[in-house]
RNA sequence: GGAGACGUGACCGAGUGGUCGAAGGUGCAUGAUUGGAAAUCAUGUGUACCUGCAAGGGUACCGAGGGUUCGAAUCCCUCCGUCUCCGCCA
């Protein structure tokens, strides 16, 4: 969420920012400066009320004391107009907060500057390309079509159990899935100084709002009801660690010296991926469950975009380490997320599809989560509380990297070649047939 | 699922209708004392919003939301959460 009154104070220039995404998020702001300007006045005759009220209620107790009954009735039914008349002001002013708060919430965040301009995906810049594609002298063939032939990966029994867009992993398929989230928990945590955390996959809309996904987004996402479908109280299934990891500290007020806080988390993601269909329908790229190991950092708000190329990094290793040819694009300002203020997506490559796609996404989200979670931090033990930045991002797509795997390593017997990193666990150098 | 208890500031803990943003303590900060420290003493120490160049002034907030009242941390209702016991369960 922006700040409202810098957004009151500076219309124009927020217009302007939004506008780089789209038309849409430059019209969100319509009306907003009316919205600001009724509240104040709203505020300020309320408050003046309010004093008065209180002054004078106070004196109600002298007069009290004195016992003059015909006085205190008199200045009692005096009394009780203005109080009527400040409810009724103070339910007015609630509506026009709420209608504020429900503007801002629909408002996407600022592009940072340096993101560049653009409309879409195609505008997106490449920055860096690392590894090379794997050279093949057969016709590199689908994940499906890899893992079906080595028996690791089953569709039509996933459906038979949950319909279309599940997956079911069999032995060194599950086994892999398994070793990949390991290996990544491992290397941030030793070598990238993450603590790791376990966190709820059930999370009340309150933390969704926190980090931006409600309200606009509840199309995408999986809510759970016990008895009442429309109950308040309903708790959905979480979209991404980001989630529950970054209400982690909502409300709280951190100590300065303690950031930057850098947490990773494991957890499964579900996503029911509305407005999806027809893309990505086979194989294991898009799914309304997958696993994902996610990283998540508080820092100070002046660091976020240092921060962010640091978090980038982290993520860039684990397919480094891994052998993985893939390449890093800046977002450009019309493709991306609703919080972000910046973003690099990890493209791997898939040679079956001759592309590189998104295996994570690492955003820098400025003040804008940390505004709707209220997450704080006091610098000195005088100083105001600030608001921090967060950031996160996939390290990494546990699916899309084991979709990479299989199509990267596979080989011209059918086998797929287990990288190096994964060997240990694996127990094995390589998957075969059989 | 059943029965009960409870939710006050960084923490502990008073406060059952009026001058309570809230006693007291702990912690923390600053200063005094000290060769230095401990101890001691003094002062200060919440958040948000409105207003003001500033100093300051004002309003709201005692889990959340409603209600009663001239006036609510205190009374009533709903919700959320925590704890204890029983049941069930991994």
């Amino acid at each position: 969420m922006l700040d409202g009154r810098y957004v009151a104070d500076h219309l124009e220039q927020v217009r302007a920012g939004l506008g780089r995404r789209s038309e849409d998020a430059a019209a969100s702001l319509d009306d907003a400066g009316e919205l600001f300007a009724r509240r104040r006045e709203l505020i300020r005759t309320t408050e003046t009320l309010q004093a008065r009220r209180n002054a004078e209620s106070q004196s109600m107790g002298q007069l009290a004391k004195a016992g003059d009954k015909a006085a205190l009735e008199a200045r009692r039914a005096e009394l009780k107009v203005l109080s009527d008349e400040i409810k009724l002001l103070e339910q007015q002013l609630a509506e026009v907060e709420r209608s504020v708060e429900e503007r801002l919430l629909g408002v996407p965040n600022l592009p940072h500057p340096s993101v560049p301009d653009g409309h879409g995906e195609a505008d997106n810049q490449v920055l860096r390309t690392w590894g090379e594609a794997p050279a093949f002298d057969f016709e590199p063939r689908p994940h499906w079509d890899v893992g079906a032939a080595l028996g690791i990966l089953d569709f039509a029994r996933a459906s038979r159990l949950s319909g279309a867009r599940f997956s079911v992993l069999f032995g060194q398929g599950a086994r892999l899935e398994r070793a990949l989230i390991s290996f990544m928990l491992d290397l941030h945590t030793r070598e990238h100084g993450y603590t790791e955390v376990y966190t709820p996959y059930l999370v009340r809309a309150e933390a969704l709002r926190g980090t931006g996904q409600l309200p606009k987004f509840e199309a995408d996402l999986f809510k759970t009801h016990r008895s009442d479908p429309d109950d308040p109280g309903a708790l959905y299934l979480i979209p991404t660690a980001e989630v529950p990891v970054t209400n982690l500290h909502a409300t709280e007020i951190l100590e300065g010296r303690a950031l930057p806080i850098a947490y990773v988390a494991y957890t499964p993601c579900f996503r029911s991926e509305a407005g999806s269909y027809g893309k990505d329908v086979r194989g294991l790229i898009r799914q309304h469950q997958f696993d994902k190991v996610e990283l998540v950092r508080f820092v100070q708000p002046e660091q976020a975009l240092e921060e962010l190329e640091r978090l980038t990094s982290h993520a860039e290793t684990v397919l480094q380490k891994l052998g993985l040819h893939y390449r890093v694009s800046a977002l450009c300002a019309g493709d991306l997320g609703f919080a972000s203020q910046k973003t690099y997506d990890l493209e791997v490559w898939l040679p079956s599809q001759g592309a590189f796609r998104e295996i994570s996404s690492c955003s820098s989200f400025g003040e804008f989560q940390a505004r709707r979670a209220q997450i704080r931090y006091r610098d000195e033990a005088k100083g105001r509380p600030k608001l921090v930045a967060t950031l996160n991002g996939s390290g990494l797509a546990v699916g899309r990297t084991l979709v990479a795997i299989l199509e990267q390593c596979q080989q011209a017997d059918g086998s797929v070649l287990i990288p190096e990193a994964l060997r240990d666990a694996m127990g094995t150098d390589r998957i075969v047939p059989g």
